[in-house]
Parts: C-alpha cells; structure tokens; sequence
DNA sequence: CACAACTGAATTGCGCACAACTGAATGACG
DNA sequence: CGTCATTCAGTTGTGCGCAATTCAGTTGTG
C-alpha cells in the first residue's frame, strides 16, 4: 500500500493541502445548502443536528447529546439555551442526578419534525445526488473519521516524531 | 438512479442525518488532528491553508487567496492580520489599485515551509490511510461540493417547493 | 468632466468549536 | 463520617465562517 510518507515532499504538501482544503470545502459548501434549507425552520446546521438527535432518540440529558454528536458542553449549553428561548425545547434538572439537565421536546418541538421532513427532500433534489453516492461517501467518511479518532487519542504519532 | 426522494420519510430522515453528521464529524476529525500536528508551527487549521495558498502560488492579493480558499474578507482579514502579528506575512496596499491588499511571505513566513513538510507526513502516519483512499475520498467530495455549489446558486429549488 | 455603479478590504454582529476553568453534586475510600 | 476524586453543566476567551454594512478607490456612462 502506498502512504503519503512514500511520496516525494512537493507531491506531499501538494495532495495533503488538496484532501484538507476539499474536505473543508465540503463541509462549508454542505453548511451553505442546509443554512439555506433550514431558513424556514428558523435552524441552524447544528441545531439541526440537536434536534434530529431529539426526534429520533427522545429527551435525553445534555450529556447523552453530547455524546452523540461529539460536542462539549462549551458548544451544547448555549445552543440549547437557544432551541430553549426559540420554544422548541425545555431543560430541566434531573431529580436523582442533580448534575444532570434533561433535554426535553416541546409540542412546538415534536411538531417542528413534520416540517423538517421537507429539508431532506430540498437537499435531495437540489444535488441530484444518488442514494448509493452518498451512501458510499458516508462509509468512507465514518472510516476516516474512526481513523483520526484514533490518531487524535494517541498523540504522540502526531506531535513526536 | 435512485435518489433520496424515492426514500420513505423515516429512511429520508435518517439518512441525511448520518451524512450531514458524519461530513460535520470527519471536518471536525480532520480539524482535531491537524491541531495536534500544527501546533509545533503554531498556526490554526485555516491558518495553515492561508499560508500553503501563500506557498504554492506566491505573494498575491487576498481577493486571490479568497478566491482560491472560497473564504471572504470577513475571515481573510482577521486572520492575515494574526499571520502578520504572527510574523510570518507582510500586507501592502497595492500601488497601482489601492483597494488590493497584497500579501506578501516574510522570511519566516517562507523558512516555515520547510518544517510544514513535516505537518502532512504526520497526518499519513497517524491515520495510515493510503494515497489511492485519500484521492478517491477526495474526488468523492469535490463531486459532492460542486454539486452543493452549483444547488446553491439555484436557491429556488432549496427554498421553494 | 461629473455622477453613478461597482469593487476590494475592513468592520460588526452572531453562532459554532474547542480549550481551560468554575462550581455544584455525586461517589469512592480510608 | 469526612475527605478527595470524579462527573456534569456552565462560563470565558480565542478563532473561524458568514451575512450585512461601510468606505475608499476605481470604472463606466452620459
């Protein structure tokens, strides 16, 4: 198999600045599409995400949110306060773990859901994109991920040479 | 071809939420690991595509680098002027069109490029992924973004119905 | 030439991402 | 039981990304 390290320097700064710059790029140019279609719903791209994570698993403690989509409470506690004074959820303190805040649905939460069926749909038809295209992209993105997660948990690959 | 739209509403659903997510994750992935590996150069993830810009294509102007990086003034400016506090770009008003800014390699703007061939060399090793993976991952994405771009530009079809 | 339209940078404001820290609540251990 | 480590949210500070605006400089047009 051929790595990077393998390739001569100039090829190397080359194709690595091409992967980043692209993934990048796709992610901004996927934040562009989703700000667009969420505009009606009064979403943003990751509140978005919060709330599919809602719908499709219930109320859940911020922690479990956290888990899910892999972000911190420095970025959770302000977006859900947000959902919160937008009327699409509520946070409550839990009774038997008082550490823990509960992120409950509100009507206007759970009924948002209806409407959010339409963002797929625009996303869909606005790239064309075919269910296999995507779904061979996702596979790909979920093993590069998994493999810089691991590359992230031992940092010494990294950082020491 | 089967698209999204064909899908029922639960499948519909679903799957957007595992590749919007799973893009939004491997962009954060990808950012994580190039903190680790950048922090010796002591530049940011976008700092450091600012600065390969710089590096294969000369001194240019930040509408250039705008351009090349898809990323407008109201990120360009605050970040060259950190790379500039930094050290390592001067900016000059252009003297034959005094709106252009022209960003310019410093010495050691220029000498970094040398331990930056380092910074990709750890991302391969960390990741162990292969040059035939990351290029087909690449084309993959870059299909995906102009395809969201040129979605983009049509908004009717995002927006309306 | 004069005036309108446009262009390139910069600034402001808002939200996200992450590191570092605070503080309260819980659990483990001597 | 009391202390100490851990856990969960929240806050603060920095930087990115984008929309909207400002402003000087340039270009096009009558």
């Amino acid at each position: 198999m051929t790595t990077l390290s393998e390739l001569p320097d100039e090829q190397l700064l080359r194709l690595d600045h091409q992967i980043c710059f692209s993934l990048h790029a796709a992610a901004r140019a996927f934040g562009g599409v989703y700000r667009v279609a969420l505009k009606d719903l009064d979403l943003t791209y990751p509140q978005y995400l919060a709330m599919l994570v809602l719908w499709e698993h219930g109320d859940q403690p911020v922690k479990r949110i956290g888990e899910r989509l892999r972000l911190d409470s420095g970025t959770l506690s302000p977006l859900l306060k947000r959902l919160e004074t937008a009327g699409l959820v509520r946070r409550e303190r839990s009774v038997e773990d008082e550490r823990s805040v509960t992120v409950r649905l509100t009507e206007a939460g759970a009924a948002l859901r209806e409407r959010a069926l339409e963002v797929p749909r625009r996303i869909s038809r606005a790239t064309g994109l075919a269910v296999s295209d995507l779904t061979e992209l996702r596979a790909m993105l979920e093993r590069v991920t998994s493999a810089l997660d691991a590359a992230a948990t031992d940092e010494a690959t990294l950082t020491g040479s």
